[in-house]
DNA sequence: TTGTTCAACTAAACAGTGTTCAGTAAATTT
DNA sequence: AAATTTACTGAACACTGTTTAGTTGAACAA
C-alpha cells in the first residue's frame, strides 16, 4: 500500500515548497516583507495552508535559517580543504564567514540577528546548527593553541572572542552602522580590519 | 506678547512626554510592544496626534536612541575620570560600554541593532550620536597608539575593530546566540573575553 | 462684542500584519 | 454506497502604522 508512502511525499514536498517560497522571497525583499499572505500568494495557496506546515511564522523562518546555516557550514568546510597551517585555516575560515555575510545579508540577518529563529526554541529545545557552525570554528582554534600559534589559552574564550569580532564587524555593516566609513571604503577596511587582528593575535 | 512663547514651551512639553513615554513602554515590553497606539493611550491623547510631533515610528524612536546615546556617552566619560594609563582608560570604556548593555537591553538593542533609527535618516542625514560616541572611543585608541601602548598603528582600524568585538559580544547575548554557554555564566565568560582581549592586544 | 482665522486634536478609515476556526470538497477506507 | 478522514480555504479576530476630513476652542481683528 504506497498510498500513505505517496502522501507523507506529498506533504514533504509542500513543505519544501513553502519553504524554498519563503527563502526566495525573504533574500529578494527582506525579511518584514515576506509574510504570511506574500507566501501564500506566490505558491497559489491560501494563508491558512501554511499553518498546516507549520506551527508559526517563527518555526518556518527558524527552517529557512537552518537552510542558510547548510551553506554556510559548507562554506566554512570547503575554505579551509588543502590548507595545513592552523592560521592559514583560521584566515580561511574568517573570509569565508565574511563573504557569506556579503553574499547573503538577508540570510545573515536571518541566523545571527533576527529574533524570529531564536523564539521558535525559547526553552527546551536547542541552537543546534549554530552550534555546529561553532564548532568548525573551535576545531580550528583548537589546532592554533595545540601548536602554540595564537596567543589564547582558553578555546572557548577564544572562540566566542573570535566569533564576536567576526559578527561585530558584519553585523554593525549589515545594520547601517558603518555609514561614517562610507559604501565604498567600508568593505575594504572590515577586511584590513580581520587581517590586522588576525597578525595581532597570532604569535 | 508671550503666547507664541508659551504655545512653544507646551509644544516641546508635548514632545518630550511622548518621548518619554516611548521610552519608558519601551524599556519595559520591548519594541514590538511600544506601538504608537499602545504610546498614545499612555498619554490619554489619539493615536494621531503623534504624528502631529514626529514624521513616522522611526523618527520618533530615533529620538528615543538619542535619549540613549546622551547616557551612553556620560557613562563611558565618568567611567574613565581620574585615569591615565590609555590602556587603563580603553578597559574603563569598555567595562562601561558591557554595563550600559547588561544594563539597558532594550536601549543598546534600539541604538545598535534596530533598523528603525537609521531608517528615519536614510540618506542626506547624519548619525551624530553614534559618531560622537565612537569619537570617545578613538580618543582613548589614539593615547595608547601615541604612547606605544597597543598592536595598532590605524587610529580608525583600531577602534573600529575594537567596537566590532565589543557589539559582537553584547549583541549575540541580547539575540540569544550565546545560548550554548548558559545563562548563569555566559556574563563571566564575555568578561573574561574582554579581559583577555586587552591583554592580547597590549605591549 | 462679534466674526474670523488658526492651531490642536481626534474619529474613522485604509491597508497591512499573524493567526484561528468553522465549513467544504475530495480522496480514502469500510 | 456510505462513512470517515484529510487537505484546504473564506472569513473573521485582533493587532499594526498611517492618513484624512472634520470638530472644537483659543487667539486675533473689527
Amino acid at each position: 500500500m504506497g498510498i500513505i508512502e505517496r502522501k507523507e511525499r506529498d506533504k514533504q514536498e509542500m513543505r519544501l515548497k513553502i519553504l524554498e517560497t519563503a527563502q526566495q522571497i525573504f533574500i529578494e525583499e527582506g525579511f518584514e516583507k515576506a509574510s504570511i499572505r506574500a507566501i501564500a500568494d506566490r505558491i497559489e495557496y491560501s494563508p491558512a495552508t501554511i499553518y498546516l506546515y507549520f506551527k508559526d511564522k517563527n518555526e518556518l523562518f527558524f527552517s529557512v535559517h537552518e537552510m542558510g546555516f547548510e551553506k554556510l557550514i559548507l562554506e566554512m568546510t570547503i575554505a579551509i580543504e588543502g590548507i595545513t597551517d592552523p592560521i592559514e585555516e583560521l584566515r580561511a575560515r574568517g573570509f569565508a564567514y565574511m563573504k557569506f555575510a556579503f553574499q547573503n545579508p538577508e540570510m545573515y540577518d536571518l541566523m545571527f540577528i533576527q529574533n524570529a529563529p531564536m523564539e521558535s526554541i525559547k526553552e527546551s529545545s536547542v541552537w543546534t546548527c549554530g552550534h555546529q557552525c561553532f564548532e568548525l570554528l573551535c576545531q580550528t582554534i583548537q589546532k592554533c593553541i595545540d601548536q602554540n600559534y595564537i596567543r589564547f589559552d582558553d578555546i572557548y574564550i577564544a572562540s566566542m572572542s573570535i566569533w564576536s569580532f567576526m559578527h561585530g564587524l558584519v553585523s554593525l555593516k549589515i545594520r547601517n552602522r558603518f555609514q561614517k566609513f562610507g559604501e565604498a571604503h567600508v568593505n575594504e577596511l572590515m577586511k584590513s580590519s580581520v587581517e590586522q587582528m588576525i597578525a595581532i593575535i597570532s604569535k
